[in-house]
DNA sequence: ACGTGCAATTTGCACGTTCAAATCACGGCG
DNA sequence: CGCCGTGATTTGAACGTGCAAATTGCACGT
């Protein structure tokens, strides 16, 4: 008996092979012959052999980890995608034989996070999510030829690989579901302009209301923070125009959730009176009375293109600088 | 200049020494003289060394990994501690050197994804978190001899390393800011018994309507399975009481949320003729209407004490099989 | 009988680091 | 003057694995 875990030499000596053949059987099979395996795979059980994950990474010079900052949601708001998101993210990854690393960027600022983790080969790429207009940490990581896709488009030219839901399609959906249930006078209550989320999803609006035959009226295009304070605040001012609508297109579930409490503090009967929908179908979407229509966005198949993506990289390093939209749902509840 | 990235005997050559006099510079410096150490730390500037942590943690027999099982949370419910958990969780262990790895149980069962981790030596130990009366992943943890600690005190006998927020005080802090706003009929909306954080809430809610002087009517203390529809419902059999409650404590936000919905169905007005708190303080608490008071757990906290327990835990290998109950805090807000 | 070719298996070495032990430099002291 | 001790530094080996090259076994054709 052997003190502390088998080694491959453990294995090898039980089989009665050399070191190199188990290793074959786990890595390389067909080199090896049928009744060989089934020696070696018996010892293997037998002693309850697992690869030492550390050595063989130092041979192949892989980690097999992909890391993923997690991002502090500000207090206020939700963080739309992180439970779902991550979750899916580390399912896929399993799947393709990767584990996900987690961490947040210290003193020493974001990129320096980034750079460590890739200098001591703690992970082999990254996965970014929530990606901006010309995101700093993409150029950083662009610059630095380490491997990484981005859940979101960050800005022409698109030079690297990116997965991405498509937005403006989302607000679309809204509209479309909206004017199908009677409704003339939409409005919209996005982000201020600047954000390469927020802008595509008003765009959305505004096409798909164009394309409805509905007048866009710029005067219910409202742009505030994200919060609830300021949605409530945004419905308030769209009450106060001369025609005010009757259904709320809105960026956010939280901005969605101050139009519903604004709506129902003038007596207005969401749902019925008011429609109202949110987006990125939250947790709250369902817990809010009336309960949101929202738009959910396909996040485990997000983060199973991503991961194919960036493992696909990660074996050819060969980048294919390119991305796909996927499109996402409208989950119809009480709000419409 | 050498290919690819620089090794402890690139820094070496670079600033004539040997090999292991640039490792002691890393990590004994006390045995290094000041002036060799300021060249051979010139050198590793230079050249922009960074150690390559699988080699190092291939001698030194460690991963400095932590793994975490993030869990799916069940549709419908929010999931209150993934978010700030996590990523507190993340932060405290960068702070001591470590990395927290994500996983999720595979087809072969939740034990094997612990095990085959730890076999393979991809983390050198777990955080749990939400552990039940006699959760399996403990026991089988304890088994194995494998360093963790608890998000949650499991059962007696405790024998392992534990953290845990005081839910009994915190229903209690509810129940006492409640008779302090005037309230004599409170009620408790809880969780089936038999789960160990719904059972201790509960504790706490009829220990402190006690000790306020206050009589504890079953008829008043519901349970039900968590989410927003039961919730809902338990109101209504509460209201169907000769004398009805004026004051509800929930277990979860999610059946306040619930409770909140239908007592504005029945026309109430939540924080005024019906006083409403909540468990966890998730993002919905803040985004009901009215915004809704609630019980905040200090995860920033709990994850810096985990980790604090768990390093030394793997440096000593010593157990201090203890534990720590930490107090929660209450978040007024308008629904009280 | 003897090389030839091919599949199966083994041996040597390296990945980058740390640990243990050995060597070196140097000043104090009998 | 030579010996010893101490602090600083170097050397050799090992952690467990995979790659590349070398070796063995074996059927086959001449």
């Amino acid at each position: 008996m052997v003190e502390g875990a088998p080694t491959l030499n453990d294995v090898a000596a039980a089989a009665n092979v050399s070191r190199q053949t188990v290793s074959n059987v786990l890595n390389a099979p067909h080199r090896v012959r049928p009744d060989t395996t089934e020696r070696v795979r018996a010892a293997i059980r037998e002693l309850g052999y697992q690869p030492h994950r550390l050595a063989r990474n130092l041979k192949t010079r892989t980690s097999r980890m992909i890391g993923y900052e997690i991002a502090r949601t500000p207090p206020g708001t939700i963080n739309p995608v992180l439970d779902r998101f991550v979750h899916a993210l580390v399912e896929a990854a399993r799947d393709d034989g990767y584990h996900v690393l987690l961490f947040t960027p210290d003193d020493n600022g974001q990129a320096a996070a980034y750079d460590e983790l890739v200098g001591t080969h703690t992970v082999d790429g990254f996965v970014l999510s929530e990606v901006g207009y010309g995101d700093p940490r993409a150029t950083v990581l662009q610059d630095r030829g380490t491997p990484f896709v981005t859940f979101g488009r960050p800005e022409l030219p698109i030079d690297h690989s990116w997965v991405d839901v498509d937005g403006a399609a989302g607000t679309a959906t809204a509209v479309r579901h909206l004017v199908q249930r009677g409704h003339h006078r939409l409005a919209f209550v996005g982000w201020p302009a600047g954000s390469a989320t927020g802008d595509r999803r008003a765009e959305g609006f505004v096409e798909a209301v164009k394309r409805a035959g509905r007048y866009y009226d710029p005067a219910l295009d409202v742009r505030v923070e994200d919060g609830v304070d300021t949605g409530a605040r945004a419905l308030q001012q769209l009450l106060e125009t001369p025609e005010p609508p009757t259904a709320v297109v809105c960026v956010s579930d939280s901005i969605a959730a101050g139009v519903v409490r604004a709506a129902r503090t003038r007596g207005l009967a969401v749902g019925t009176d008011l429609a109202v929908t949110g987006f990125d179908d939250t947790p709250v979407a369902a817990l809010l009375t009336p309960s949101l229509t929202s738009v959910r966005q396909p996040l485990e198949q997000v983060a199973s293109r991503i991961v194919s993506r960036l493992t696909a990289l990660l074996a050819t390093h060969q980048v294919e600088p390119t991305g796909e939209l996927l499109a996402p749902e409208l989950i119809v509840r009480d709000s419409t």
